[in-house]
DNA sequence: AGCACGCCGACT
DNA sequence: GTCGGCGTGCTC
């Protein structure tokens, strides 16, 4: 075994394959396969991941491994197995599928530098840039405009030479350690001798002789209130020795939690539970697709089947939508299962992120919870991967490898022989489908925990508000019942579903929506000209005075965004106290944690926010839940606009009343006639689905069709439409008859940074041959997709269609 | 992706 | 003859 089949750190179709290295005498034994190694290519050396141990290789010259980055593999063969099936299923490269399962930290860093090889003098030029120095960096060369001619003549003469070095970005934090020699030193002698006036040395002796184990330095000061320089003594007489100790930076501090124990189940939530122990202790591969209301304690349910997946040694990962990873939710994770639980959030630094990661990879912890990249979590031994929330679109990458981390889930699960429990309110079109099919298996928990009723959902047709003369983004109803809440102490949280600056212009009397004429988009009001913009393809109109459909002067835009509710609403109530939460009042860490504590402490009477308050969120004072603008979803240009905002409603109602208190929920829209607002007044999820599944099977969408979408775009709009038109006649020609291919049509951004994008949609039932065909194509386009100005971007089963 | 190599055209 | 600008093809 002295060849390594290599992929190298070069994202490129033309490198997307094996290169074989011969292993050098000194590694041999010590390469494992899932390793980083640094190996030559071509004139500069790289990073590659090793695949593969073999003793033969069918070409001829080759070269020499150059260096380790590794000492454990930071691929398992699992993912490594799971890595080529993830490229393939994404047609992204394997470099890009196997980075994308690592810590940022172990994205290896490329340096490219200049190095004098002789005492003597350079070339004028040359030495006016090196000015006395050995060594420069590559950039400082060109940034001062140095002539590459030159170089290259100095380099021929063997005056320089180019240096390319590849650079590992982990650090380890290291602590101090202080602990007595360990050589026989009587301390209590040496305490008798010191002099009386070192009296913190004394101080110090006098601990160690009463606890002679090792202690951090910062915490021996701390304790005994001194400082290193009293310490420096006794370490420099040699009584004291001090030591590195290699420590995870932890951002959540165990002891904080109170630990939980297992909840009496209900009779739903025991119905439930009991197929998916069953296929745990059975070793089973099976999809479990757990419906439950909010506040149906689906949470529990997973902290049970977790319980006994470590009871079997096993370990499990739970994927939770990034929004939703709030402290909250990692305590409930933390208190059942403390330390054995590691956390991957996008919110820890790069360190912290890599030392979560270094204690699954040490099999330190049996838990992973985290957001969409956690799936692949260096585990070994898979009990039960559970995915919260599974509707949340989060789970979807939008860049390379564009995959859904359900299907990754999937794939391991049945690698692990493991169960997969998807669990959600509102389940995805897809999976209900998939439930009623039979391929998954259906669980479902239709009753809320301590028997509390879901809160009554009170709709507000704002446009009779206006008729009414209000016109204010509080309906009457609306204040009322905010008042209301006031008197008698209880809390409220308003959701509004629009970030803080933007804004999008709507006639008050008839309810239509501004769009750019260019693109499928809702336009944007800029104050400073007073104008409406399009933030994609650039185009600016005037501010109309005058809605262009019904001639009424009641246009007005809807800058609602969550600063201008909270200036209005503390005009309106002076009394209340808000808490604003959105992107702009938690970008600093801690931020989000800090103004929860504040809410469940009283500190505040209502919580305003956007997306990041629809989640999880569990307060047991909060009576009623507000949806300021329940239509912003409907708006947009995308076949699951209603599916989007049946589940958004539906989680933001789930948010009141969950305790003792009953809740109620006052959704304020434009289009209370829409079933998707309706049905979610409901909570019946059922008559959406088949309401919604009509009309998918009647434009032949998800879940009835698989989608495939190409986007093709080019600085050049004859061109683009050109080439899409070509793409669209090749897949006609080699996909089957029942497969539909819609386009060349534009995109809904036609236009961005001054590239067109036009794109062609395969709807599909079964097209086993699909990916050979799009790679096919894009081999087709190869050269002019190399020159860069070309770009063809497939996406398997999106989720965004802009 | 980089990088070398080779061809071409402009300029001293 | 000298220099830089691109297009092309290769990297174990």
């Amino acid at each position: 075994m002295n060849i390594a089949k290599i992929v190298v750190d070069v994202p490129a179709s033309q490198t997307n394959r094996i290169f074989d290295y011969k292993i050098p005498d000194k590694f041999l034994g010590s390469v494992k396969k899932g390793m980083r190694a640094i190996v030559p290519f071509g004139p500069r050396k790289i990073m590659g991941f090793v695949l593969e141990l073999t003793d033969h290789s069918d070409f001829e010259r080759l070269r020499y491994i150059e260096d380790l980055m590794d000492v454990t593999p930071v691929l398992t063969e699992e993912l490594i197995h799971l890595g080529k099936w993830l490229s393939e299923e994404t047609l992204s490269y394997y470099i890009s599928a196997f980075q994308v399962m690592l810590p940022q930290v172990l994205k290896a860093k490329y340096k490219k530098e200049l190095m004098r090889l002789t005492e003597e003098l350079l070339p004028e030029e040359l030495e006016a840039i090196f000015a006395d120095r050995d060594v420069i960096s590559y950039e400082e060369f060109v940034s001062r405009e140095g002539s590459f001619y030159h170089l290259q003549k100095a380099i021929d003469r063997g005056l320089i030479e180019v240096s390319y070095q590849v650079q590992s970005k982990e650090t380890f934090k290291k602590e101090t350690m202080i602990t007595p020699n360990q050589n026989s030193f009587h301390l209590d002698e040496e305490l008798a001798n010191l002099p009386k006036q070192a009296v913190k040395q004394r101080e110090i002796l006098s601990y160690f002789i009463q606890n002679p184990q090792a202690i951090k330095q910062k915490s021996l000061l701390n304790l005994l209130a001194t400082s290193r320089s009293s310490l420096k003594v006794l370490l420099e007489r040699g009584l004291l020795q001090e030591y590195k100790e290699e420590v995870y930076r932890n951002p959540y501090k165990e002891d904080k939690y109170p630990r939980t124990t297992p909840l009496q189940l209900t009779e739903q939530q025991e119905t439930s539970i009991k197929p998916i122990l069953s296929t745990i202790e059975h070793e089973q591969h099976q999809v479990f697709l757990l419906h439950g209301v909010t506040g149906s304690g689906k949470t529990e349910v997973y902290l049970q089947s977790i319980q006994e997946v470590i009871k079997k040694g096993k370990e499990a990962i739970v994927l939770v939508p990034e929004i939703a990873l709030t402290p909250q939710m990692v305590e409930r994770f933390k208190g059942r299962f403390g330390s054995l639980v590691a956390v991957l959030h996008s919110a820890l630094s790069a360190g912290e992120k890599f030392d979560e990661w270094r204690k699954i990879q040490r099999k330190q912890v049996k838990v992973v919870v985290g957001a969409r990249s956690a799936i692949f979590a260096p585990l070994e031994n898979i009990g039960i991967i559970i995915i919260d929330e599974e509707h949340e679109t989060s789970y979807k990458q939008e860049d390379h490898p564009r995959y859904h981390a359900r299907d990754v889930a999937i794939f391991r699960g049945e690698q692990h022989n493991c169960p997969v429990v998807l669990g959600s309110a509102t389940p995805a079109l897809e999976s209900f489908a998939r439930a009623q099919k039979g391929v998954y298996q259906l669980l479902t928990l239709s009753k809320r925990m301590n028997n509390a009723t879901m809160p009554k959902v009170k709709l507000v047709d704002m446009r009779d508000e206006l008729h009414a003369g209000n016109r204010t983004m509080f309906s009457r109803q609306l204040k009322e019942d905010i008042e209301e809440r006031l008197k008698k102490k209880e809390q409220i949280v308003l959701f509004l579903n629009r970030r803080g600056y933007s804004t999008f212009v709507m006639c008050r009397d008839c309810g239509h929506v501004i769009e750019c004429p260019h693109c499928d988009i809702t336009l944007t009001y800029h104050r400073i000209n007073n104008s409406l913009k399009c933030h994609y393809c650039g185009h600016e109109d005037q501010m109309p005075t005058k809605c262009p459909e019904c001639e009424s002067d009641t246009i007005r835009f809807f800058g609602t965004g969550t600063q201008k509710v909270e200036e209005a609403l503390t005009k309106l109530i002076p009394e209340a106290r808000v808490i604003r939460m959105d992107v702009d009042t938690t970008r600093r860490k801690g931020a989000h944690e800090k103004l929860l504590n504040q809410f469940a402490n009283h500190d505040a009477d209502i919580l305003l926010g956007t997306q990041m308050i629809a989640k999880g969120l569990d307060f047991a004072n909060v009576t009623l839940v507000g949806v300021l603008a329940a239509d912003s979803l409907l708006n947009l240009p995308d076949f699951r606009a209603a599916e989007k905002t049946f589940q958004l409603l539906t989680q933001v109602s789930g948010r009141a009343g969950r305790h003792l208190l009953p809740g109620e929920v006052v959704v304020q829209t434009y289009t209370p006639e829409h079933y998707s607002v309706q049905l979610a007044s409901e909570y019946d999820y059922d008559s959406f689905f088949k309401k919604e599944m009509e009309i998918r099977k009647t434009f032949n969408y998800p879940p009835y069709f698989f989608l495939t979408l190409i986007t093709v775009s080019h600085p050049n709009q004859v061109k683009v439409i050109e080439v899409t038109k070509t793409i669209t006649q090749l897949l006609n020609k080699h996909l089957t008859q029942q497969t539909r291919i819609l386009g060349p049509t534009p995109s809904a951004l036609t236009r961005i940074k001054d590239r067109y994008r036009y794109q062609c949609m395969i709807k599909y039932k079964n097209e086993p041959n699909q990916r050979k065909v799009i790679k096919k194509i894009l081999s087709f386009y190869q050269k002019e997709l190399q020159k860069n100005d070309l770009l063809i971007n497939v996406d398997l089963q999106p989720y965004q269609l802009m």
